[in-house]
DNA sequence: CTGGGGAAGGGGCCC
DNA sequence: AGGGCCCCTTCCCCA
């Protein structure tokens, strides 16, 4: 039997690469809110330190925390423990203040956390402090009254006036805040971005200031996904007596979301609400927050959303800088990947460096939102395997050019540790990958290049295309698509791209377009700027409220041409159509091109009336013509051909599937008998001699 | 249990 | 960058 042996400072070790691992953001697996801030951290480590965060980790991989409670600059520290067992003081919480000014957190705040949290540890240990300072008989002996801890007003270093809470939070430490009695923190406290696990929602304060590119404070910091509410979409006002909505007593801080959800009575139990702040910390004016509860008016000089967004972009590594700003900003991932390859000592006793495959993404970080898409997680892995794929045999990453920008941690590249995200090739210096890229924009400039020449030769010559190449002279070279500008070429040129250049810092999934994944980003955090009116509902879209508008108005604009059937949402008309078809594919046909006949309402192939092949009238005059119709029937014929635009494709189906196009049919005045007699005839000449289906029929 | 409808979430993509 | 629209999908409710 062996001897029980130990490992000296095994645990320290291990809380330290933990920490180290934090600090990256590497197999974080869930993300704390509190506020406009953003902490990434390990359920386990959370669990383990903290009962209440073990109660909500469980569920859920976003958290948000009362602020009222527990500021950002709080939970900064109180991590910061959890992942040390050391509470920051003195130069550490001075040097947050000095960048923050105000925002240097109380002992007393840093309690009340600690209590609310459920660290017990963390509790004893600021109990001793204040102890030490003489303080704590004073917490203890507050008052209720907002200011009730005024004796923490500004005793010295390392205590400011702290939240409203803390004393309500002290006398009931396992419990959930009560409503706080004094104004929300909105200062700069609010947002104080002092650690490498944080990045920032929008919210007051100098968040963006706080992430200027010197701090290195990536990989995360300075986000900011909220959007401006549209003009006469604010949230609804409240009824009375509900004004405030205090947390439940019986419920966790983060709960309720539904807390802005008219109406109130037919609520099922309150699910959590994770993002509330983060909504109420956007630019919209949330009256939720009540009347007299209102956050205030901005900061001065606080970036607005889309300018501190964009700044996060910019100086977010790897994250936007790519794509149009390939050539610009090329040397970005350079320096990234620079710093990276200082973290690999983050894993000493990881693999030696090699040519790993690309992570997957995290599960457990799938988020909100992430359920549905699996099929594009699957896409984007297909993509790595795709012989196209240029990556070396082995692969690398696709599309990480500096792999803590998603998770922190240090990839194994072997040497190639310079990666384009365009065509995901490493490279073993930053010289290297310059110069490939290089090789990118000129690329991308001949191929402009080519198409303004195209465009000029078209114009005149009167080349090919005729019109429609004038009108949208920017050609793929991909897939022959064309578009007006070269803007949207380029945009469109990225769907070809094997690897997408802008990925989800959360969960790592990658998108072509900017705004795709910011708007994705928004649901992860849960930032619904667009409020109904009528209901209070909030959407991530404008377009969503529209549509959603209409189950007030009662308006339904798309009509089943089948069976009459009426539709708020054109999607739902889609679907229905398709219930249609599975019961006769030529009257769901017949419907669907019927679409194209209503005026407003798109065809099936959303892109407004159908434009019938000149074929499809070819045979219909013919078939008209063979039946010897009556001249008005004939044209009934021809329509109902016309209609039927699956008939070109498979007249057997066309045939079999008569009897739903009775309805139309009698409709254009023919009898069903006719009708038949028109597909029938219809079909026979549509096919070719060899008994296929003719797809082309050149006008008569 | 199943199918259909209503409503909504999310991604793609063009403008 | 943002708006808008399309498509796919999911969830819930109800018959």
């Amino acid at each position: 039997m062996l001897d029980t042996m130990e490992a000296p400072g095994h645990s320290r070790q291990l809380l330290l690469q933990l920490n180290n691992q934090r600090t990256k953001g590497f197999l974080c697996d869930v993300i704390i809110v509190v506020q406009n801030a953003l902490f990434r951290a390990h359920k386990n480590v959370l669990a383990a330190s903290s009962a209440y965060l073990k109660s909500l980790v469980v569920h859920d991989n976003l958290l948000n925390l009362d602020h009222d409670m527990v500021s950002p600059a709080v939970f900064r520290l109180v991590l910061d423990f959890i992942y040390t067992g050391r509470l920051a003081d003195g130069p550490e919480a001075a040097a947050a203040a000095a960048v923050a000014p105000g925002a240097e957190p109380s002992l007393g705040a840093v309690l009340a956390a600690a209590s609310y949290l459920q660290i017990p540890d963390l509790v004893a240990l600021c109990k001793k402090r204040l102890k030490r300072h003489g303080k704590y008989c004073h917490l203890r002996g507050g008052g209720g009254g907002g200011g009730g801890y005024a004796p923490y007003g500004r005793p010295g270093r390392g205590l400011r006036a702290a939240t409203p809470v803390i004393q309500a939070c002290y006398s009931s430490p396992a419990g959930p805040p009560p409503p706080p009695t004094t104004e929300p923190p909105s200062g700069p406290e609010a947002a104080v971005n002092t650690h490498c696990a944080e990045l920032y929602a929008s919210g007051p304060g100098p968040a963006a200031a706080l992430c200027a590119p010197e701090r290195r404070c990536s990989p995360l910091c300075g986000l900011d996904l909220s959007k401006k509410s549209p003009p006469g979409s604010a949230p609804p006002e409240r009824p009375p007596g509900e004004r405030e909505m205090p947390p439940r007593p019986d419920s966790p801080p983060s709960a309720g979301p539904a807390a802005y959800k008219e109406p109130p009575l037919a609520l099922p139990p309150l699910p959590p609400l994770p993002f509330q702040k983060l909504e109420e910390a956007g630019p919209p004016p949330d009256p939720f927050r009540g009347g007299g509860g209102s956050p205030g008016p901005e900061p001065p000089g606080r970036p607005d959303g889309p300018s501190l967004l964009y700044r996060w972009m910019k100086h977010e590594p790897g994250l936007g800088s790519y794509g149009d700003e390939l050539g610009r900003e090329r040397g970005s991932p350079s320096e990234r990947c620079e710093e990276r390859g200082g973290d690999t000592a983050a894993s000493p006793g990881g693999p030696p460096l090699g040519l790993a495959p690309p992570p997957r993404y995290p599960g457990s970080l799938d988020g909100p939102g992430a359920g549905g898409d699996g099929d594009d997680y699957k896409s984007s892995s297909e993509e790595t395997g795709s012989s196209e794929d240029p990556s070396p045999p082995g692969g690398h990453l696709e599309g990480y050019p500096c792999p803590h920008l998603a998770y922190g941690e240090p990839e194994s590249f072997g040497d190639n540790l310079y990666v384009c995200i365009p065509c995901g090739k490493g490279f073993p210096s930053s010289e290297q990958l310059n110069a490939h890229v290089e090789a990118h924009v000129e690329e991308e400039e001949a191929l402009y290049g080519r198409a303004e020449a195209a465009e000029a030769v078209g114009k005149v010559s009167g080349a090919p295309g005729g019109l429609g190449e004038l009108l949208r002279p920017y050609r793929c070279a991909s897939c022959d698509k064309s578009y007006k500008d070269p803007a949207t070429l380029r945009q469109h040129e990225k769907t070809h791209w094997l690897t997408r250049p802008y990925p989800c810092t959360i969960c790592g999934k990658k998108f072509t377009q900017r705004g795709t994944m910011t708007r994705h980003m928004r649901s992860h955090l849960g930032l619904k700027p667009f409020a109904c009116d009528a209901c209070g509902m909030r959407f991530t879209r404008q377009y969503r409220l529209t549509e959603h508008m209409r189950i007030h108005s009662g308006e339904k604009p798309y009509e089943c041409q089948v069976c009459g059937g009426k539709f708020a949402q054109q999607r739902n008309l889609i679907s229905h159509m398709k219930m249609h078809a599975v019961g006769g594919a030529a009257g769901a046909a017949g419907a669907l091109a019927g679409l194209g006949g209503l005026p407003g309402v798109p065809g099936p192939d959303g892109k407004g009336k159908l434009d019938f092949p000149e074929g499809v009238f070819a045979v219909a005059r013919l078939t008209a013509e063979q039946l010897s119709l009556k001249q008005q029937d004939k044209a009934a014929a021809a329509e109902l051909l016309a209609q039927t635009t699956h008939f070109l494709h498979d007249p057997k189906v066309a045939l079999e599937s008569l009897y739903p196009l009775a309805k139309f049919t009698a409709e254009l005045g023919l009898s069903p008998d006719k009708a038949a007699e028109v597909l029938s005839q219809g079909a026979h000449l549509a096919a070719g001699p060899d008994g296929r289906t003719i797809d082309r029929f050149s006008p008569t």
